[in-house]
DNA sequence: GCTGTCGTAACGATAATCGTTACGACCGAC
DNA sequence: GTCGGTCGTAACGATTATCGTTACGACAGC
C-alpha cells in the first residue's frame, strides 16, 4: 500500500494544536505546525481544511488568525481523523471488470467485497479506540535523549 | 493508499488455480488466469512469483508448464497472501524527520509507531481468519444473473 | 490602508502500480 | 535434437496519488 502519511501528519497537527492551546494560546498557525512536522505550511492547511470539514478544528482568518480545536482531544479518535483524510477503501477491486463468463471472475468481486467490509469494520473499531488525547499523552511520554 | 488491487488479484489467482485443479487439471497457465482476471499474463506471473517465494504456489516450466498450489486452500489465509504481496506498513511516518527540538515533533513518531503496531496486529489477525478456501466458497456462492 | 494568515489553484517531483512488449530459459513432445 | 509453449524477468510508458512549492486573492484586526 503505498503507505501514506496523511493520518500521521493530521494526528501530529491535532496534538500540536491541543498542546499549544493548553499552554494558553488561542490559535496555532499553519507555519508553526509545519515547522514542527518539518513540512510546508500549505500541506498543513490542506490537511486541516479536511479536518475542518469534518468538524474537528476551526479556523480564523485575518491578522492573528490560525487554527483551534473544535472539540476536546479526548472526544476525538483516530477514526474521525482517518475518515476525514483517507478517501478510498483499504483494498481495491480489479481495475477492470473480471471475465463475467468465468465462475471465479463472476463471483470474486462480491466475495471479496464482503470479506473486505468485515476487515475494514474491524480496522475502524480499532481506530475508534484511540483518542487524540492518548496520542498526545503517548507523545509526551516519549523518553528524552534516548540511548 | 492509495488502494491497490494486489491482494485482490492474488486471491483471484489462487481461487482460480484451486478450482481448476479440483476440476482435474494439473496446472494453470498465467494466460488462463489473466483472462479470468481481465489483465495481462505478466501481471499474474509477477504476483504468482511473489506467492511462490512465500511457498504458496509452485511453477513448472517447459511445455505443459504452469502453476499449481503448494498447499491446500484451506491451510492458506489472506494474511499469507497479504504478507507475500504487500511490502510496506499500513500507515507511514513523516517523510522527513520532525523537529526534534519540539516536544511533539520529538515524541510523535514513537507514539504513532506503538499505536500503529497494535492496529496492524489486529488487521493481521483479521486477515488470518479468512482462508482462501472461504474465498473460493464465497465466490462460488455468488448469485447468478442478479437483478 | 497595512499586515499577517488563511484558502486554494497550479505545477513539478517523486513513487507505486499496472499494462505492455520483448526475449532468453526451460522442458516435454516428436 | 529441434520445436513449441510457458515461465522469468527486464524495460518502458501510462496512470495515479501524494507531497512540496510558488503564487495570489480573501479576510480581518490594527
Amino acid at each position: 500500500m503505498s503507505a501514506n502519511s496523511r493520518l500521521t501528519i493530521a494526528a501530529h497537527a491535532l496534538a500540536w494544536i491541543g498542546l499549544y492551546q493548553r499552554q494558553g494560546h488561542e490559535v496555532a498557525t499553519s507555519e508553526q505546525i509545519a515547522t514542527s512536522a518539518n513540512t510546508n505550511p500549505v500541506v498543513i492547511r490542506r490537511l486541516l481544511g479536511e479536518l475542518r470539514r469534518a468538524g474537528l478544528v476551526e479556523s480564523r482568518r485575518g491578522v492573528g488568525a490560525g487554527w483551534s480545536l473544535a472539540r476536546e482531544l479526548g472526544t476525538m479518535t483516530l477514526l474521525d481523523v482517518y475518515e476525514a483524510v483517507e478517501p478510498g477503501p483499504l483494498f481495491a477491486m480489479h481495475r477492470t471488470t473480471p471475465d463475467q463468463g468465468c465462475v471465479v471472475g463472476h463471483g470474486i468481486q462480491p466475495a471479496m467485497r464482503g470479506i473486505y467490509q468485515d476487515i475494514e469494520e474491524t480496522l475502524r473499531h480499532e481506530l475508534a479506540r484511540v483518542t487524540l488525547e492518548k496520542v498526545l499523552q503517548d507523545t509526551l511520554a516519549a523518553p528524552h535523549q534516548p540511548l
